[in-house]
RNA sequence: GCACCCGUAGCUCAGUUGGAUAGAGCGCUGCCCUCCGAAGGCAGAGGUCGCAGAUUCGAAUUCUGCCGGGUGCGCCA
């Protein structure tokens, strides 16, 4: 079903024929051959590098190599020309007849179109979003957010079994703020008068209700426990409803992870997950006790040396070893992410992916150390950085203070402008590059906004539908009719290159997923987009182009399937970004 | 000081993983609605792919060194 997987193919055995090739049976390195469209759609549908690639270890001239090979392919009935150009690509014209096949093929499959490129499938855990449950999420999560939705969504239907997953810190320092800033609420609920909420408190007003829940709860009865008593009962609670809210927030951008992982589960037993992860690296030779250099640039004021026990993750790729003890004893953050990452793989994933934001850098490596030493080579870990959004609003940058919960919180955003206004303003660019997030942009209805023109593509679509469906009153254009069209209609130069990009859909899904780019998705779809516009648009010029004829049921079937088939394709990317596909615009 | 990310049209960005004459949107100029949704389309102008070397049939893409911008950098989480 991939067209460029379907003729790399046929070229490798046209290639294996040739006398000339026989001579170098088993020498000649295929892998470095590419078979792709051309840039330039005048060179034709397919462009291979073959002759270019093998003329060198065969000792031969690539265009003269090219011609014997092209030659070769010439018998295809599926090929209707075929040409040596430049220094020695082989470039390949379909035939009509393929095209048309390829049109009935996407009918059939429909919305499942694409799906499955990659085989054999493997076990993938995407870790995203792992927002600290303190707090509703902030406008700073949301690319990470999307991304690594769209990132899973994007490996699932390329044909992987995905886990998507929340990594929820709930062991550290930050809790016992968050407990005591909710205790204040209580006492507040009580009626003290609590006066500004001290420095180094959570400050915010989602706070409110959990200290009101507790009061309704216990009446007075925590004031007169100590600190410790009180904060085993209000930690759970408070993490409870901080959770809540934010599976709130994720849902409004249509985000529900599978696995919400808790931190606290690897210091239950006093930290037995984390201490018997830290005896499995030891087994394996990579903990020490030692003291760490200081930094290079200038060395804190109260820098000593201290002996600690360490992650010699500098045998693994790591610029610095890293402590898994703290001088008190306790765990560090790092040691329990050994631990999760054992869990992890104890789970038999074979790819484990981490987004992360572009403030978390510093962190990609000790990671990848971590696999390295932990699965000793055998599982796969990678870490997609999203770099950092900027907020503006009509041009001028948003100020945001992190002081009195004066943040523009997830929410407010995507109350805004909608969630699939986010969702395709954050797929549309690499996640490595920097971003500018403008509200008055993304809520315009226009070109400019890329997720309209798609949406409108997709709306633009089921007019047709609609349309046809009154001109046709007694005729069936559903699924299961269009794909038996006679698709021989379709013989237009304009119809027959917006079916070739179809074709390439599957090939962007398979390069999208192995490159963890979902962005690529969302260009694509802009490209479908625009080219359908434009086919409509020419219908004005050459009316006997429209989609609906109403001189002809069967020329209007076949169109109509063509329609079908494009309305599938983006909808089924559409559902990738996680954004709406919608049959109208209002 | 070190690590990671980024320098492509006036602006915001793509660029099929090393391919042919480097593309799109915005903005600018000029066109297209008696006609399936003009919320759209067509055409034009606009480039030393940050700089300098290296690798090879071939580099925006790979390597090295600079320049410029961003993010981090001992037990935080």
């Amino acid at each position: 079903m991939n067209v460029f997987k379907e003729f790399e193919s046929k070229i490798t055995s046209a290639i294996m024929a040739l006398d000339s090739v026989k001579a170098y049976e088993g020498e000649l390195d295929l892998s470095r051959m590419t078979v792709e469209p051309p840039r330039d759609p005048s060179h034709g549908d397919i462009s291979t590098n073959a002759a270019m690639m093998l003329a060198k270890p065969m000792k031969s001239n690539p265009r003269a190599l090219a011609t014997s090979i092209s030659e070769a392919l010439s018998d295809d009935p599926m090929i209707a020309s075929v040409s040596v150009a430049g220094p020695g690509f082989i470039n390949l014209s379909l035939s009509d007849l393929y095209w048309q096949n390829l049109t009935k093929e996407i009918v059939e499959h429909g919305e499942n179109y694409g799906r499955n490129q990659i085989s054999p499938s493997r076990k993938v855990n995407v870790e995203y979003v792992s927002a600290n449950p303190t707090g509703p999420m902030h406008v700073g999560h949301c690319r990470g957010a999307v991304v690594g939705d769209a990132l899973a969504n994007l490996l699932a239907f390329a044909g992987h079994e995905v886990t998507k997953e929340y990594y929820i810190n709930d062991a550290g320092v930050q809790i016992g703020v968050l407990a005591n800033s909710v205790f204040l609420r209580y006492c507040e609920a009580l009626g003290d008068d609590i006066g500004e909420i001290p420095a180094g408190l959570y400050p915010g007003d989602y706070l409110v209700p959990l200290g009101k829940a507790l009061a309704d709860e216990f009446g007075d009865k925590l004031k007169g426990m100590n600190e410790a008593e009180r904060q085993d009962i209000i930690r759970p609670r408070a993490i409870d409803g901080m959770m809540e809210m934010i599976r709130d927030d994720l849902a409004a951008l249509n985000i529900r992870h599978d696995v919400f992982f808790s931190e606290r589960t690897l210091h239950a037993d006093n930290g037995g997950p984390i201490g018997s992860a830290i005896s499995d690296l030891e087994a394996k030779g990579f903990v020490y006790k030692g003291t760490l250099p200081p930094p290079k640039g200038q060395l804190p004021d109260d820098w000593e040396d201290r002996e600690q026990t360490l992650f010699r993750s500098t045998d693994v790729g790591d610029d610095l070893d890293r402590a898994l003890i703290k001088s008190d004893g306790s765990y560090t953050y790092f040691a329990a992410d050994v631990a999760y990452f054992l869990d992890k793989y104890n789970r038999g994933f074979d790819d484990t992916i981490f987004v992360l934001g572009a403030d978390h850098g510093g962190y990609v490596k000790r990671l990848e150390a971590l696999a390295k030493a932990i699965s000793e080579g055998k599982t796969h870990l990678s870490v997609l950085l999203c770099q950092l959004v900027k907020l503006y609003r009509a041009g001028e940058p948003v100020k945001m203070s992190k002081r009195s919960g004066d943040f523009v919180t997830l929410r407010d955003v995507v109350d805004e402008v909608g969630s699939d206004s986010v969702r395709f303003m954050m797929l549309y660019r690499k996640s490595s590059e920097p971003l500018d997030f403008d509200f008055a942009k993304v809520t315009e209805q226009s070109k400019d906004n890329p997720v309209f023109y798609v949406q409108y593509a997709h709306a633009r679509c089921h007019s047709v539908f609609r349309q046809a469906q009154e001109a046709f009153a007694d005729t069936d254009f559903g699924q299961n009719e269009l794909k038996n069209a006679d698709f021989s209609v379709l013989n237009d130069e304009t119809e027959l290159r917006l079916i070739a990009k179809l074709a390439e859909y599957p090939r962007v899904v398979e390069s999208a997923a192995l490159a963890h780019e979902p962005h690529k998705i969302a260009f694509y779809l802009y490209d479908l987009a625009s080219m359908l516009h434009s086919h409509w648009n020419l219908g004005k010029d050459r009316p006997e182009l429209r989609f609906i004829n109403h001189e002809s049921a069967i020329i209007t079937k076949a169109r109509l399937g063509l329609v079908f088939a494009i309305a599938s394709v983006l909808r089924s990317g559409l559902l990738i970004t996680g954004t709406d596909a919608p049959l109208e615009m209002r």
